[in-house]
DNA sequence: CATGAATGAGGTTTCATTCAT
DNA sequence: TATGAATGAAACCTCATTCAT
């Protein structure tokens, strides 16, 4: 039960109401969406995993692919949760950050962490957003809306400073993106395995990234 | 029929015999598959868009997982081809690439071609590699055996050379996949409608690369 | 349902549970399997003749085959059920039967019932025996362990008592049961619309075969 | 080739014509219905087992039907084949055979012969029999007009000499077949690995059906 | 005459969903 | 609220048969 603290903080589970059943549903779903995708995951075997009843589940999520939504929407607001914080931007410019370095790593650890404690559930959402337009876009707007301008905000900021290459931001967000996710995906997904010395590698990983980006 | 010259190249059709409805099958079955899943992909619905009745696609193909790995195995070897190539390696050290940066451009176009080129059946099987374990065991050994043991000698030579940061040649490594993974994945898998400035944005990614990891 | 009777008692209907759906789709494919053979039957005609979805099969058989099973085994122990009694063979040597006739005929009234009353089950028993190496291989297993040294035993009894003629026991055993079968089978299998008046004919089998190996 | 001479002989191989094919097609469908049934073998395990094309077999065989058909109707005739023959029953009355016994070991030599030269044919006809209610009623017709009519003859004939005891014929025809049937079976299709001394077995046999039958 | 690719009906089995208990 | 038996549509796959070559 212990092991299941991430669960409730994905789920935001002390504003919901979930009942112990609930959450082995949405566990075992979890596990075996992430292993073996959506599609080929039967409701009978997520049943049987969580310990349940078939019919629980239904009566819990009208269809299965509402039970896929409520793995997938936290997930997805978790993603860029960062973003998504009011008081980020201002720390960002009332000099919580003088550096885009030090705003880089903040970020980079903070997903790090993210995607660490949550990687079934990501593995799930990224998965089944290439097969479920409706997930994609509501991924590309809250993007767009919530991560994207803010972001830009920022770069702008320190180009201003002089500390960033004059790029177009967005060559500078999508590479700032692409080498965290880079060695997230490489780190989690593509090589779990490796005997990965995680500090150092991240620090590698931001100095390569503000060499490539630095005025 | 011309637009399918591709399939011909993906699946070395000079070697092979392919029957017109057997290319039907395999342009279908890609297609939907990197569209809605292997799994959530039924067999009768790819005969009916190749046109053929079902038991023909099962004439070809013992079974559905025959006709993925159809799709797939060849997919997976064009994906590290340019490095099993047998002239490659000869081609860097014998200075047809002097710098590392002409050599990663050249992994760069040539792999920007490549994606631009087969981009449905790399979606199936990038797809598809999280789901089956045995695909994914392949495409391992493929990297492991024919790709990294030539890129980490190129990248030795130019760090001999006083090109490269000192860095481990794995982190090396992992930066210029992931760089240019990274960029291919936005243009078109994240992003294909964004109106993009090809030539540049490689030109940029590049150089921040460069920058990043010159000695 | 009262003509069911019979099924109840081959499958041990007390210790089991059977559902009414249960006995239904048992009973149907006795007599599909009987009267066409299992691999020539269809599982949705039994689930028709039964009256069920053809998926209500297949929550209660997990296969085809196994709905096999489910009618050969209990039928394969009845074939042979005198024989597993435990005091069967207490009753023949402690004067129950003083003669080899009295057995034989106890036998034979026996198994008359016995094949009149589970026919069909017993034909596909017999027909499905021929094609499935496992069925087989649990019938000789049975037929060994728990009805030839019985048998034999009995033969040997009478052989010293100086009623039977001084043949190996085997061939005693084997033209015993095969007069008794041969009579079963003309009588319910080969001629089941011949006019028999089976008293008579029994008791005219059994003069010939006890004549044939008295002493 | 040569251990082939049997299924021209079954066939009747001078009278019609068949090509090496053909043959390759007969005794493929007799071994394979023989092992796991009529309807449980595909025409393409067949051409395989043949060595020639799926097509081939409908050139020379309409349907998978007449395909079962070419080979049981042979054998049926074969099965009661020297009843068939037009002095079979003259020389029983021309003191060919003097005794009931002597016909008796004459039948059971010959039929004995048969079912071990043709033991797969014979297994496929019985137990198609049993699924085809048309080969069935053929068999039926063939033995009452070809065979039970004059069976009931000789027996007659040697009740009146005071050979065999005042039972009904069909009593006496069906005691004779069924120990004769019984021995052939239990050798043959029952227990074909026992360690059998086949001219005693048969000779005990003889003796206690004789025994059996005597006045 | 022989071939084997193609067919489509039908086989067994799975599955999301419903509903009486 | 939870259950799990029941459903029937649809999944994957097999098969007897046809027909152009």
């Amino acid at each position: 039960m212990d092991e299941r603290k991430w669960l409730f903080d994905l789920l935001n589970a002390d504003e919901h109401e979930f009942s112990e059943k609930q959450v082995n549903i949405l566990q075992a779903a979890i596990d075996m969406f992430a292993e073996k995708g959506y599609a080929a995951t039967s409701t009978s075997e997520i049943a049987k995993r969580a310990g349940v009843a078939e019919g629980t589940i239904f009566r819990h999520y009208k269809t299965k692919k509402d039970l896929l939504l409520a793995i997938v929407k936290p997930t997805l607001f978790q993603s860029v949760a960062p973003f998504l914080a009011k008081k980020f931007v201002k720390d960002v410019f009332e000099n919580e950050y003088e550096h885009y370095e030090q705003f880089v790593r903040a970020v980079f650890k903070n997903r790090y962490e993210f995607v660490k404690t949550y990687l079934p559930a990501i593995r799930v959402l990224w998965q089944e957003m290439a097969f479920h337009g409706d997930i994609k876009i509501q991924f590309q707007t809250i993007f767009i809306n919530h991560v994207y301008d803010k972001f830009k905000q920022i770069v702008e900021h320190f180009q201003q400073k002089g500390e960033l290459a004059p790029l177009p931001p967005e060559t500078i967000i999508r590479l700032t993106i692409t080498t965290i996710a880079g060695f997230l995906a490489t780190r989690f997904l593509i090589m779990p395995d490796y005997s990965w010395d995680d500090e150092q590698e991240i620090e590698r990983t931001i100095q390569c990234l503000m060499n490539g980006l630095k005025a």
